[in-house]
DNA sequence: CATCTCCGGATTGTTGACAATCTTCACAGG
DNA sequence: CCTGTGAAGATTGTCAACAATCCGGAGATG
């Protein structure tokens, strides 16, 4: 047994790594709103633990900036503003550029345009299903590949905590594809320019493409 | 006193937080190298607390992912192979470069070049009067600086953890600035094409500086 | 010699209790 | 009416003890 292979060290995870998953899982779905106070006795009593580990979840979402502070006093989940918002889409430019950057310029960047072409697709087969929801989950899924398919961890870190802020804002503000058909072509340029190896062309989509979404987002925000 | 104006709400900082950012700078200056563990009991009687708020600290390094939690056994101070150091300044590129653009973009474009230029003096400073260390010192002050004058938070968070993570390198390769006279003169184009407005130069300086930077950390890795 | 078992010591994970702080409300005084 | 006082209740911050797990070596067994 001196020369094994291919088996990865077993993954076990702790309890304020799957509180945190948690946690997270909330602030994306509205379950916890913006605003809200996360209650210590309450929330250990849920997850059925005591309120050490919680204590510990909860401080890692502070230093992901998705929960603020306030001492003696508790943890509020964040509110994100006009600005918040513009700040958001800007970091997951960089992030997302970046990211299709890196990829198009690797070994597997046809494979990876692949893989975002079917992704594209599945939001294309969703838009045809009339299943504005279903296409929210395949918007999300193609933004995650792309950033994992770039194989950076960091950046991957990064993204995971902007795309749970997005999601947060879109499920408080009940915001709708305004033209569902449009937001897959859009999805689709951009992988086409990894395929292509275009680097113009590629930052110019993924800016365009954030640009609207924030558009959006704003105009939402403004009416409701 | 109805319409007070021009105060900010006090700032009273968590004792987590504090201990957070004691275990960064030990991070960063080799007081915790590399792979070391961090020792519970062993650093809660250092800090005078006990292992909760010393725990939750913690908690918050292995968000960062300066820390690297093994279940049952430990924390341990995140080891940084070549692969790791690539992505590192590949993550630090997208955020300058995103930060520096902002800035060059907003209102306070001249102003911001202006403190980036006096930064960029103090480090010729530093050079004529032969201080390395120094030198080492006003290089971060700049990149610290470039990031806060974009105003934005998130891009100035997630630098935050980078620059820990390039200073831990740099303080365990024991690098030094082989040509200190050209480093002055990359920040001081960067300071430059912001001031210029001139984005494509902006973004080709930028990618140049944290090329050359990588690459004499990759061969000090190599030869150390 | 290699392997298995068991044990002691050390470290981490978790818990419940205690101390400190904040909030809310009622109430007295100017 | 506004301000200040004080106590009750609830919540957060901290701690020390307990349980569970890991690591090392001693010793037995084949």
């Amino acid at each position: 047994m001196s020369s094994p292979a291919g088996f990865q060290p077993v993954h076990r995870e702790s309890t304020s790594s799957l509180i945190t998953r948690a946690l997270r899982e909330g602030i994306m779905n509205g379950r916890l709103p913006a605003g809200a106070q996360l209650s210590e006795a309450g929330l250990a009593a849920e997850f059925g633990v005591s309120r050490g580990p919680l204590r510990e979840a909860m401080q890692r979402l502070v230093q992901e900036g998705l929960v603020r502070s306030e001492l003696n006093r508790g943890l509020f989940v964040k509110e994100l503003d006009e600005a918040e918002i513009r700040d958001l889409y800007l970091t997951r430019t960089a992030i997302e550029t970046a990211a299709a950057y890196t990829l198009a310029h690797s070994a597997r960047a046809s494979e990876g345009a692949q893989r975002l072409r079917e992704r594209a697709a599945a939001m294309a087969e969703a838009v045809a299903a009339g299943d504005l929801n279903a296409l929210a989950d395949a918007d999300f899924a193609f933004h995650e590949e792309l950033v994992s398919l770039s194989g950076s961890p960091r950046l991957h870190r990064v993204h995971e905590t902007l795309m749970v802020e997005t999601r947060m804002c879109m499920t408080a503000l009940q915001e709708t594809y305004f033209d569902p058909e449009d937001q897959v072509a859009e999805h689709s340029r951009i992988a086409e320019a990894i395929a292509a190896g275009d680097d113009e062309g590629l930052r110019r989509e993924i800016e365009e493409h954030m640009q609207e979404a924030l558009d959006r987002l704003v105009r939402a925000g403004h009416q409701g």
